[in-house]
Formats: structure tokens, sequence, C-alpha cells
DNA sequence: GTGACCTTAACGACGCGTAATTGTGG
DNA sequence: GCCACAATTACGCGTCGTTAAGGTCA
């Protein structure tokens, strides 16, 4: 963790390079790009340099076109995917949110309690 | 609600007539249905007969297939949008449950203690 | 008996991946 | 100066929607 930016963002790869990690050809990568599915960086030259991540959203994309979704596809299902992440971690959140309010009131009563045995004689005058 | 079947299940167009309510030619419907796209009730004759709810599907459908989508994407699609809508609604959940908890967890407290005006005398000897 | 439904097959248009071409950068 | 990159264009294949042909139910 001392690199300056985390390793799944590293833009290491050329083209020919990552277009054999994900198994496709280069010029798929560049239709890939221009239908905007992935955006990898660009050096000073213009050369794209994918990164961990950027192979990992192209293995994605391998999957989803080899079980037979067209370009617009794909696009659509990564943003659904997407969603259903961050509504999953909503989730999370409300529960993990409601353990910590009951706490919360538990800590609150508890505070407002004065210890009988120490500081009050009580008399229970009910019937 | 005095009917057999809510209105949006009710199988009441035959496929013209559907596929005039969501604006495609018959015959796709059936490649719809052979793809699995939707699923029409049948007459015992063999005949289909659409729902109101499988029109909605429908014009679901075309909304994606005229966004450039393949039926695959659309079928993904449809499934992710589903599980999107499930997870909106277990959120909706988490935080009802978490406002009923504290609510609870006040009830309890206050259930446990007595009135004071009624019922007890206190002497507080602390300091 | 005449429509509207059923299924299967054929056709045209379009999207996607590959290859070819030409030019540029390391 | 060579090899890999960039961008554009061309080609083949598969998918999708429509149309057509032939059979069945109301």
């Amino acid at each position: 963790m001392a690199d300056r930016v985390a390793d799944s963002r590293r833009a290491v790869y050329v083209i020919s390079v990552a277009a054999e990690l994900a198994g496709v050809h280069p010029q798929t990568l560049r239709i890939y790009e221009r239908k905007g599915l992935v955006d990898p960086a660009r050096t000073d030259g213009g050369s794209r340099r994918y990164s961990e991540g950027d192979i990992e959203q192209l293995r994605r994309i391998q999957d989803l076109t080899s079980a037979g979704l067209n370009l617009e596809g794909v696009k659509r299902v990564l943003a659904l995917e997407a969603e259903v992440e961050r509504l999953e971690a909503e989730i999370a959140a409300a529960r993990e949110a409601a353990r910590d309010a009951v706490e919360q009131t538990h800590r609150k009563y508890r505070r407002d309690l004065v210890p009988v045995s120490k500081s009050i004689v009580v008399f229970d005058r009910r019937r």
C-alpha cells in the first residue's frame, strides 16, 4: 500500500497484452471503448493502458457477450449489477444502523437510571 | 376485488390485440415467447391469451429492444430490474424494522418503570 | 366456410468480431 | 528503421423482425 495508486487501478497493460489477458482480439477492445464499455487510461503519446480492474471488466464483458448479449445489453447489465451491489451495501448499512439505534436507546435509559442500592430508598405505596 | 384473479393477471387479449397494444408484430410476440421473455396463458384450444401484466412486460421489452438491446440482454435486464425492486423493498423493510425495534425498546423500559407520583416515594440520599 | 389462430421456413437489415489498410509513435 | 500502436474501412456470420405457406379451431 505504499504505491501511488491501488494495484487494481494502475494502468500497466498495453492493448495487445490486455487483449491476450481478456482472451479477445485487440480490435475488439477498441470497439468496446468506442461503445463506452471500458475506458482505459492513455499515455502522453496516445496509447491505451489497461489496469487490472479494466481487465476484470473485460472478462465480465466476455462472460456476457458469450452468453449472447449484445453490447448495449452488456452496458445495461453492468450498470444494473453495480446498482444491485450498491443496494446490497445499503441493506447491510440499514441493518447495522438498526442495531446501533437499539443499542443507543438502551444506553440512554441506563444513563438516566439511578442505581437503587447506593442512592435511593424506595417505598412502594401501591396497594 | 370480487374478481377471481387480479385484473393485471386476467388473460383477456388474443395475440392480435396484444400485438396492437404493445405496438409490435404478432409474430414478434411468438418469438418473445419462444425465447422465454413472456409466458401468456393458453386457452383449451391452444390460443394465447395475454394479461394486462403481459402487455406491460411487452412494452418494457419494446423499450429495451428499441434502445438497442438484443433479446438475451432484455432477458437479463428484466431479471436484474426485478432484483433491484426486491432489494429496494428489502431496504424499506429494514428501515421500518429499525424504527419498530427502537420503539419496542422504549416500550420495554416504560413498562418496567413505575410511575413515581402514584406509587413510590423517593429519597435521594446522594450527597 | 371464412377468419384468426397455430407452426415452420425464408428473406432482408443490422450488429459484432475479424482482417486489411494506412498512418504515427517508441 | 522496425514493430506495435491508432483509426478507418470492408467482409462474414448470426440475430431479429417481417412475410409467406400450410394446417387447425371457432
